[in-house]
DNA sequence: TCAAGCAACTGGCTTAAACCAGTTGTAGGC
DNA sequence: GCCTACAACTGGTTTAAGCCAGTTGCTTGA
């Protein structure tokens, strides 16, 4: 392994383009282990801190991860799960018998677990209410939170509002919706699903999540707030889906108007 | 500021609970200034570099950016350009006379600018020649690479890629593609573009995208993958769209299947 | 009045040393 | 043969000190 020729002015920087050299061209691949801190400080002469420094921004930008007592290693490119407007088509869960979610998993041959983490009456967030039409004053929606497990690893954590006057005195209100899921429930109380919006950001994790998904340093996460809109174009759902995005992706095909 | 009740084991997460803590309760807003990092290190009663861990931990998550020489700064909540299926569409090109990028910048009220940094004839990476299904082996692609500007802040990075045979002799050589840019010129090659498909992840950028983007620590990007079809059904556009994720939101509408 | 320059702040980077906490392989004892 | 215990690695965190480099406002002199 050549470390040698490094331009640069700062020895924290001249260590992580060395190193990033390294692993862009390939003599360091996916899942290979990187010199300890103490070796990289040796061969660079300089002091163990400034070693760990590079290795950081190394973290920072994804390349590597670190794991305790064992060393440094680049990251390996994940299998992708691709998640798109297909996931609501109902013809697809009837040919299947499975949700979108064990479709998926069964696909990539992962286990799928679901578990529900709460389920409250609420006072909407501002900009769940403005798109379920529910008053962000008063606990005029249902949350339902939960976290999508692939071989028992936190995959994506989804939080779904429905309006209080949906919910009340139904199975929504329970951990097991039952046949056909939430969606098999709200048609029964007259909303169809018609039409869907999503709407897509990325940003680094909360605190919480990064918690919740145990997300490694230098991934963020994929935020689509999704709604549901029934036969009549009025919304009826609102659901929060975010997905930690080195797992992640979304793929959307839709027509061009003329 | 009351910084005092902070449990938890190590020294930089307790002032980082605390700050973090200001933060979401907003006795510390956006814009405002947090204490200097050796002035936390003063209260909390650990070394400066203590005090300096903990506001690269609340860095990556993206509250706060550093300024050299001037402080730690919570960070705003940027003005957000939604970017979706509809930048492509014709008609309302054909209404506004505007391409979909000046429109949106209109819209919120800033300057557009866009810089063509690269037009050349190149072997496709894999994935785009896939897509584009071009040899991933010649040169059989064009590609074109673009820097969009709002108020001369860099905003995405577009790399465009065409199969050389719809390019060669064509003004997509050229800077200036003439009216109806790049699609009014594929359109004479008998493209009409009919339907798109787009890939979306989010990943932490890389060096150079980091340099390009003029990004702050803790911002991570949408990488989204376009492909335009034709009429028949074949693909003859694809293009990576870079957009740093703290300005950018995608939105989809979809029709289900029933 | 104005501007140069300086002092006092800010964060940015490095050093050097110490100790903690996981991991892994091996030497010993049973 | 197996398991325990330990030694020798790994990264994780903190200290304390020094110097560099932007920013800001005030003082001072022309």
């Amino acid at each position: 392994m050549n470390l040698d020729v490094a331009e640069g002015q700062l020895p924290s920087r001249r260590i992580a383009d060395a190193v990033r050299a390294l692993i862009t061209s390939g003599e360091l691949a996916p899942g290979d282990k990187l010199p300890s801190e103490r070796e990289l400080a040796r061969r660079f002469g300089t002091a163990r801190n400034t070693a760990r420094e590079a290795i950081r921004l190394l973290t920072e930008e994804g390349l590597v991860t670190a794991q305790h007592g064992r060393g440094v290693f680049v990251r390996e490119k994940e299998r992708m799960f691709r998640w798109g407007s297909e996931r609501y088509s109902r013809r697809t869960h009837r040919e299947t018998g499975l949700t979108p979610f064990r479709l998926e998993m069964a696909r990539q041959g992962k286990e799928a677990r679901v578990e529900v983490t709460s389920i409250e009456q609420i006072t909407p967030p501002f900009d769940v209410a403005e798109r379920l039409k529910a008053s962000p004053e008063e606990p005029s929606a249902l949350r339902r939170c939960n976290t999508y497990y692939a071989d028992d690893e936190p995959l994506q954590v989804v939080t779904t509002y429905l309006r209080w006057s949906d919910a009340e005195g139904t199975a929504l209100l329970q951990p097991k919706t039952g046949p056909g899921g939430i969606y098999g429930r709200l048609e029964e109380r007259g909303h169809i699903m018609t039409t869907g919006q999503d709407e897509i950001t990325a940003r680094m994790a909360s605190h919480d999540e990064a918690r919740a998904l145990d997300l490694p340093p230098g991934v963020p996460v994929l935020d689509v707030l999704h709604t549901s809109f029934d036969q009549d174009g009025e919304p009826f759902e609102v659901s929060r889906f975010v997905h930690r995005a080195d797992r992640a992706g979304l793929v959307y095909h839709f027509p061009v108007e003329s």
